[in-house]
RNA sequence: CGCGGGGUAGAGCAGUUGGCAGCUCGCCAGGCCCAUAACCUGGAGGUCGCAGGUUCGAGUCCUGCCCCCGCAACCA
């Protein structure tokens, strides 16, 4: 196995702030990264900002900003998100870096020169909504059903095209060699009957005196990039291609996103990926989406969650704790306050904190010398491994609280504080804590504020009852 | 016949290759008294959406049907 694990998040469209749904998807990113820390790896965790096009541009307009300065802005919001979620992402791409433009332009002029870009005059309606043409077939009373609230634009222009249609056959061929390719497997069997229902080539460009705001077709200063093209260009221009070693060494890697990118990642990409003679992605990890205390999340309904807030109100140990173990890793699930407060109290506050609590009070009691050190070798890591492996993150999460349930079964059991035995009464407690500090390793991969304190209070040669982990809420 | 997800205890959800229906919260009754009013044990509460089929055996596989929700702006 190689010693090395590349990942990556999709890039936000920074035309609002984070939201949850994105954290959902950038912490479970971050722990599978920190998994394959754990393991021993060399990790590149990749994640940025998607920064072109027309609704990026417009909305800078709209608030008097040079889309430069906007977007700043926009992507220092998200990459506070680093600090306010604990994230360990080592790159943070943005797709106005020079590096990533370069790039872009040098992945297109390869396929170009491979005769997959191809030139075409064509009139369309254009969705400014989607970002999209729409074909008639699309169209419901002339506008688009996704979006009845624009004007369609229609476009009358040369653009230029990809050869999306040229790799159907080779895109099934590779989904039926590479069977778990794109995870969980209702998607797959969607992805792949997308495919199977035929392929269009798709527009690539758009007009610059059109869209000012995009990447310059090489070759040809009348059009800028569409935004999708070279938005998916991040994953390998973050690692330095087309000249680094580095992306010989991490290439090809681990992509997660959410499920209304599952066409994006794994057809579109892969077929550019095919056309420019690299490796195919290693695996897509597709997510659901949460809804908000049952509902959509839709601005106008009022009901997006202020990440923010939240945070500060519960700190990022209980928000990630929350997202990895209450709601599916791969199903829709939905965000409640209430839940999340009934969570904490159950599983942080009642469950670990009062354990750790509990266990440290009866050994500073006592006054153990114990020295204990992580066994990897342990059955619990075993274990949990068969699930990280799988990226069952939900179920590895929720095993870790078994056994946290276990070492309390087993204090009730053994009720050390009613042990005259001096000597059992240790073996008790230290069997107790080797648990324990067996399960702070793998804790902190997915609560590494936690699993850090745990080790360090376990792991010390004297014992002590420290500050609380989790107070009740 | 557009694509997809879902309907399992009062609520929220798990159920991998078909093998005695589970978890969390809440409720009831005990226990413990080391710990964060915590922890442990037991209990009540389900015709697993409906109707058929395959099977020794179906929540799980097959067929049909009913209902809910995404695939609409913002957005993963």
């Amino acid at each position: 196995m190689s010693n090395k694990f590349y990942i990556t998040t999709t890039l936000p469209y920074i035309n609002s702030e984070p939201h949850i749904g994105f954290a959902a998807e950038i912490i479970k990113a971050d722990v599978i990264a920190r998994y394959h820390r754990f393991l021993g790896k060399e990790v590149i965790f990749n994640t940025g900002t998607d920064e072109h096009g027309l609704k990026i541009h417009r909305k800078a307009q709209e608030k008097g900003l040079d889309t430069q300065v906007f977007c700043d802005q926009m992507s220092q919001s998200f990459k506070d998100l680093k600090e306010l979620l604990n994230l360990s992402y080592d790159r943070f791409i943005r797709t106005t870096d020079k590096n990533h433009v370069e790039a872009a332009q040098k992945f297109w002029q390869i396929c170009a020169d491979n005769g997959d870009i191809y030139k075409k005059k064509y009139a369309v309606k254009y969705c400014v909504g989607c970002e999209l043409e729409k074909t008639e077939s699309e169209l419901e009373d002339d506008r688009c059903p996704l979006h009845p609230n624009l004007e369609l634009e229609i476009i009358e222009e040369e653009n230029y095209f990809f050869r999306w249609s040229k790799y159907q056959d080779k895109l099934e061929a590779f989904y039926s060699k590479n069977s778990g390719f794109v995870q969980p497997g209702f998607r797959f069997n969607e992805i792949k009957s997308f495919v199977k229902s035929g392929l269009r080539d798709f527009s690539i460009s758009r007009l610059r005196e059109k869209m000012p705001w995009g990447v310059p077709v090489p070759g040809d200063n009348s059009q800028v990039m569409y935004v999708w093209f070279d938005a998916l260009i991040n994953y390998i221009s973050t690692l330095g291609w087309p000249e680094s070693q580095e992306f010989k060494d991490f290439w090809p890697g681990l992509q997660v996103a959410g499920k209304d990118n599952l066409k994006q990642q794994s057809a579109m990409w892969q077929a550019m990926l095919m056309s420019s003679g690299l490796k195919p992605s290693d695996k897509v990890l597709i997510f659901g989406f949460l809804t908000n205390e049952g509902q959509k999340i839709s601005k106008s309904l009022g009901n997006s969650i202020d990440l923010k807030e939240l945070i500060s109100k519960y700190g990022s140990e209980a928000i990630r704790y929350y997202l990895l173990s209450a709601i599916s890793t791969y199903n829709d699930g939905d965000f409640s306050e209430s839940r999340l407060k009934e969570v904490y109290n159950a599983d942080l506050a009642n469950g670990l904190g009062n354990l750790s609590a509990r266990l440290a009070n009866l050994i500073e009691k006592e006054e153990l010398s114990l020295k204990l050190e992580f066994n990897p070798k342990a059955e619990i890591t075993l274990n949990f491994k068969r699930l990280m492996d799988e990226y069952k993150l939900q179920e590895a999460i929720n095993f870790l609280w078994q056994e946290v349930d276990k070492i309390n079964e087993y204090l009730s059991r053994e009720a050390p504080w009613k042990e005259t035995d001096k000597e059992k009464k240790a073996l008790i407690l230290k069997t107790a804590a080797i648990q324990l500090v067996n399960i702070s390793d793998l804790i902190s991969i997915f609560l590494p504020e936690t699993g850090k304190k745990l080790f360090s209070q376990f792991k010390a040669e004297k014992i002590k009852k420290a500050e609380s982990l989790f107070p009740r809420l």
